[in-house]
DNA sequence: CTGAAAGCGCTAACAA
DNA sequence: TTGTTAGCGCTTTCAG
């Protein structure tokens, strides 16, 4: 690979190129790019004026390895085109917008293996602490993690044991949640429809929730239907139409996610089905794309954007009580019944 | 805020204690853990022996300062809830696997100032390259990419100067001939419904692109509808409704973005207009989401993945003659006229 | 308020 | 194949 040489290329500017042209000692010019009190006005001027006419950006990389401090936050989440992640992202960023660190992100695609490498690759740039879907991870992963001397907080879920904090709610007590306001309505022969990703825990722990609930009942799934790959509307519609041929007499239908069962409901209304007095449906997130709907899909709001709030106070240190580890925060999600439940 | 101190809070570990824990000395652990050729087996086996036991993870800051390289490109793009711009980083991930490069990104929300900022947050990292949204910054921001002595490639626009690279589409091009697919299918009393975002340069090219292809034509647009906040399929119904209102006899409505254009779609469904008889839809973009409903909207297809790989291609240094600066790709939308445009 | 010296953890370059 | 030496560009610490 041959260097890339730009018209003027130029080796990057240091300090002492503003200390020179300034007239200024180096250790001054960083007491003012730091923005340190310490300065005098006039001093502070001659730095400012010189570093901006020479176009001087500072190097993190040196100022990180002198002061030993990151102002990183690494975010690690599946997927960033699962339209469930942006709305965590944004809480995260509001949340530290005024404390100086700055989130990276970083995608697993779902895959443990993945997910190891990212976390490994974050923790390299050694960042002030991490944010981490789920509490699933490898055995590497959680070491790492554990051992890395920062706050770690895993969030989304909380259906199991954190490595130091985590900010979540119970998938498995919303998936029993929804199967009692289903069962409630009068619904009885449910048909459930989801992805086949073994490492999508949370989907897992939600469809673990309702059969529970359904059993306890004393019900059964009357059918499933699995894919595999990303969601999408049309996805959904495919499915749905897929599960009703197998299984004509079904009267609920339950997706794994709201994107599907947005597709599956577009499906019914097209096809002249009666929702949701002959089928009723219902999906999980509160995704913002159900307000365009003619129907609301019922759904379970997972609270995404409060989770990454909360979760970046944490890091942030902005916690009640002054101190950042150990903390298990959970959330309740609400079962919006919309208009696809009857009653 | 207190300091940090979870239950076994060590000092993160260096090469030194590798090298202790191994009888090796830093040199060959550090050409160990490089990957480098000359390292015997045996020395190898006991440096990585020793580094997993110890759960060693490199310091990448101390590695970049004293190599001088960094593999961080640094990705910036408008908004992480857009839709549109999964895609492109996609393509730009898929590109950069096997580079050994990674990419970071950072979200402007469609504000000058801020993309400025997070650029200059990027630079102060030092990355190997930049990808930037867009070819409209800051004198500032422009200066800095210049500068920095990267290579650095402008996307998604063309209808400009790059700083360095560029790959995109011609949006002006685009607007232009969607107004000519719709002139040629009769359509005579056309509507606009766009967001009033200031820096949003590229739907403002597509318009002007639009109507200049109109005014080619001798028509005008019929009427216009404007909106402020991120785009949403209840917002596109909505406005929808508020610009039939105000002009019922329109024939054809053009929306900037395909999340709108869908709302408008969904809802002149559920009113029982003919579509595309008595009124003709188009959108932009090519969003997977329009797969899902009963119509296809008309669109224009962004080629968003391919200018994701392309530009980390350039970054990348995969390229045909072995140059990497200086690129300009133009890439070709085609108007996709789906359903909801008759003929 | 300002400056001088030392060193952060790693790698380039060279020596053995 | 392995080890030694000298920094990378900044900030910490301490002295003036």
């Amino acid at each position: 690979m041959p260097p890339y040489l730009p018209p003027e290329a130029q080796r990057p500017l240091t300090l002492r190129d503003v200390s020179e042209a300034s007239g200024v000692s180096e250790m001054t010019v960083s007491r003012v790019l730091r923005n340190r009190a310490d300065v005098s006005p006039a001093t502070r001027d001659k730095v400012l004026s010189a570093a901006k006419a020479l176009g001087y950006v500072p190097n993190k990389i040196a100022g990180a390895l002198a002061s030993q401090r990151v102002n990183l936050v690494g975010v690690v989440i599946p997927s960033l085109s699962n339209m469930v992640f942006p709305e965590v992202l944004g809480g995260i960023s509001s949340a530290l917008e005024d404390s100086g660190l700055q989130p990276v992100f970083g995608a697993t695609e779902y895959k443990a293996a993945q997910e190891e490498n990212v976390i490994y690759e974050m923790l390299s740039w050694r960042p002030t602490g991490m944010i981490v879907a789920g509490l699933e991870h490898t055995e590497a992963a959680t070491a790492m993690l554990a051992n890395a001397g920062i706050p770690v907080v895993e969030i989304m879920d909380i259906d199991g044991d954190p490595i130091d904090s985590m900010v979540g709610i119970s998938h498995r007590r919303a998936g029993r949640e929804m199967a009692e306001a289903i069962m409630a309505a009068g619904y009885r022969r449910i048909g459930f429809l989801g992805s086949k990703m073994p490492d999508d825990h949370r989907a897992r722990k939600r469809l673990e929730g309702f059969t529970e609930a359904l059993t306890a009942a004393g019900l059964d799934l009357a059918a499933t239907e699995h894919y595999a790959g990303g969601s999408s509307l049309a996805k959904g519609r495919e499915m749905t139409a897929a599960i009703l041929s197998r299984a004509p007499d079904l009267d609920f239908l339950y997706y794994s996610n709201d994107m599907i069962g947005a597709g599956g409901l577009l499906y019914c209304l097209d096809e002249g089905l009666d929702v949701p007095g002959q089928i009723g449906l219902a999906g999980f997130n509160g995704l913002e794309l159900l307000d365009g709907l003619r129907l609301r899909l019922a759904t379970t709001d997972a609270c995404r954007h409060e989770i990454g709030l909360r979760a970046a106070e944490i890091v942030a240190g902005k916690t009640d009580d002054g101190v950042i580890g150990g903390k298990r925060i959970e959330l309740q999600p609400r079962v919006e019944k919309g208009d696809t439940i009857r009653g």
